[in-house]
DNA sequence: GTCTATACCTTGATAGAC
DNA sequence: GTCTATCAAGGTATAGAC
């Protein structure tokens, strides 16, 4: 692999650890050439800008998300795997610096970006919603789990749930993230 | 009222606006003072610093929820009309520019603050979640409202679910907020 | 690809006149 | 209380050498 293909990638990286530690605003090209030893010029070099640089971190969680969902091992796996499988990426977040999840940075933040931006984080979004509501709806339909109401209502409540809850846990302590997930488990009949 | 007293508060709302659209980070004294028609150093004459801004705005937040929970009027309604106002502030956010809550918002810059405001947003945040939790087990023992496991995982949970209400309303949609207080209601067997 | 050097802007903050 | 004037620091971004 290329010098340049790594230190790009190391670039995208940090960028995404930053965005989901600091914020969008928050961060600086001189967070990312301090850490990585690198020049304020290099960055540009492979990011011309800071907003093409928000974009690639946008898809790159897309895709990560995309490639999973749509993976046919994956796909064929029972509900509740599945919904275990996206708890694990909050989880996940929780266990690197309190990371907050990447959607929820981006929207209080959302007035502030860039037009780019902005569509980018709300495609991502969309595409986590449909998917849920449909894992949600198989689940019911198979009486893996149960819940009232639409499935896209539950859906997008649970990820507003999960999305809080990393925040909260930055505010109350990281073990009710825990309580919340169980929470959420209880509330569709699942056992945890 | 004294001349102060009314910049002084006009100050405090619109910073407290700010902080709501744009975050803590990415709004500065310019967008203050422009939209006063006062100059940059009259604010740094109200508030000494941005510090001491934010904690100001933290507390007045605080203020008015504290005042409200502890309203003797308030305090004998029935648990669902409580809890009826408390998911009006919200609709309250949502309807003045696409706010999110204030705790929402501060969390998601936690990292990036003066340790004076961390501690500020986490006396609120524990405030909201305790009263919360208190309600609930109210509603529960009167048989007002119904759900499974303890009540400050379900507190808390709910409150996670409103701040990313918020949060992805602006990516979604508003209906989306009014389409999860419909679920949470359902989720607590009461009808909306 | 990465560097040095630098341009240009915005930021929060202060001093002192009125 | 509010102003003018000014500051140092930090921000993104670019030009051109290596």
């Amino acid at each position: 692999m290329s010098t340049r293909q790594t230190t790009r990638r190391k670039i995208l990286e940090l960028g995404e650890h930053l965005v989901q530690i600091r914020g969008f605003n928050a961060f600086s090209y001189n967070h990312i050439s301090q850490e990585l030893g690198i020049k304020n010029a290099a960055i540009h070099y492979h990011f011309p800008s800071k907003e093409q640089l928000g974009l690639k971190i946008i898809e790159a969680t897309h895709d990560r998300f995309h490639k999973w969902v749509n993976h046919p091992e994956h796909r064929i796996m029972p509900v509740p795997v599945q919904l275990d499988w996206f708890f694990k990426i909050y989880q996940y977040n929780l266990d690197r610096d309190n990371r907050v999840c990447l959607i929820g940075s981006l929207s209080t933040d959302y007035y502030t970006l860039p037009v780019t931006m902005q569509a980018a984080i709300r495609a991502l979004s969309n595409d986590v919603q449909k998917w849920m509501a449909q894992l949600l709806d198989s689940g019911r339909q198979q009486g893996d789990l149960d819940f009232k109401g639409r499935s896209m209502d539950k859906a997008i409540t649970i990820t507003a749930s999960l999305a809080g809850s990393l925040q909260l846990a930055r505010l109350l302590g990281n073990e009710w993230h825990h309580n919340i997930v169980k929470q959420i488990y209880l509330d569709l009949n699942l056992t945890y």
